[in-house]
DNA sequence: ACACTAACTTACTAGTAGGTCAGTAGTCAA
DNA sequence: TTGACTACTGACCTACTAGTAAGTTAGTGT
């Protein structure tokens, strides 16, 4: 860990080659899938050689597995700015599915999702960092509707836990198809109709009609 | 089209050899994706050489738009026997469901679902008919769920045939993470709340009842 | 019996995959 | 000015990919 408290550092030929190597992976997984692009799709693109990304990123496991911690990395960020936030669980289970959207209108799949369809020929550290990906998202999302069903803001069946696995299922599932139709819409409307159905039947009309009253 | 009337024809030396062909191919895909299996893996296993496979499938795309056909027609197949029997717009549904809790419970991701995560980089012919496969299924979706509302048996939000791919990609994408998480019963579960959402609100009167189930 | 042909095998190709290693040019602190 | 260090390049390697061409063998129809 080298620590730089003396300003800009740019040091040396080029500091951020490895964010660049990220960058243009992460894009062509979320398109193309971890077997679907080589090395040399990414030397190519950034005008560097295979032997450059080795000096950054060892092997394609290490590459999958940085990959995937910066990714959940970034998750956490966003998750933690919701907490922080004044959103009540409804306003922080849709925070949460706005972050699929935005990856979605870029044309792209969630970076897990796709390595989940992957998952058996999958090196065992690009494994481990998916699972913990799911892992901190179910947690998270766990913990938001065990909060919401508390407060009465929030209605579901099942444990908070059961129902954290099936809000990811339905989220990375939808997106896979939507993406499939470049129909970003119906993902929306997934989207919706997730809500709603964890939202508490309302006097007068019943937005949804529920089994179990 | 060979006509076989004289009893149980077994010319040359292996005359199914494309059946086994298809199904290791099949089960490859289900598994570990298109890109994610070779030639050699299926020669391999069936003990013949990557020469024999291109005997019978020139060339990967044409071995794959096989596969895709071939599955396909056996959802056809059975969605023509959902037809022909006697029950009503919710059961096709659930029979509609339970193919893929088959599927997953042999441990496999649908065909076309996975086909869905890799499209970007399937040969033309490949992408053509999992197109083909979504369309199919979709359009018999969307005709089950208009008689459902005309008879009133089934309540939706929507056209039918924004449901039906709503259907789909529910289905598709639980299944993808149920298989991750090797957890059937996951999926079982959003099976259920699935056909829920559909079933008309019957707290004691109702529009009509349902015949069974 | 013999030609025909389906269903292969053996031996090969060109291209690409991930990965290695020796060398080198800029950068910086002493 | 030197020497350590970062961030590379060029050249290479082995394994594997899809795909092909030519020859072989076992059943079939006449």
């Amino acid at each position: 860990m080298t620590t730089a408290t003396t300003g800009p550092v740019r040091r040396y030929r080029d500091a951020d080659t490895p964010h660049k190597i990220l960058d243009v992976a992460e894009r062509l997984v979320q398109t193309r899938g971890f077997n679907g692009f080589s090395y040399a799709d990414i030397a190519v693109e950034l005008q560097i050689t295979k032997a450059a990304l080795h000096y950054h990123f060892a092997n394609k496991a290490e590459l999958g597995r940085a990959l995937v911690v910066r990714y959940t990395d970034r998750f956490a960020d966003a998750l933690a700015r919701a907490d922080d936030s004044d959103l009540d669980p409804l306003g922080r289970l849709a925070t949460y599915a706005q972050i699929y959207v935005d990856v979605l209108r870029r044309g792209r799949m969630c970076l897990c999702g796709m390595l989940a369809a992957e998952y058996q020929t999958l090196p065992a550290p690009v494994r481990q960092a998916v699972m913990g990906f799911f892992e901190r998202n179910e947690k998270w999302l766990a913990d938001v509707l065990e909060s919401g069903r508390r407060d009465q803001s929030l209605q579901f069946e099942g444990t908070p836990n059961q129902m954290a696995r099936f809000v990811v299922s339905e989220l990375e599932g939808t997106m896979l198809l939507a993406r499939l139709h470049d129909d970003p819409e119906l993902f929306e409307a997934a989207v919706r109709r997730l809500l709603d159905g964890v939202t508490p039947t309302n006097d007068g009309q019943d937005a949804r009609p529920r089994s179990r009253r």
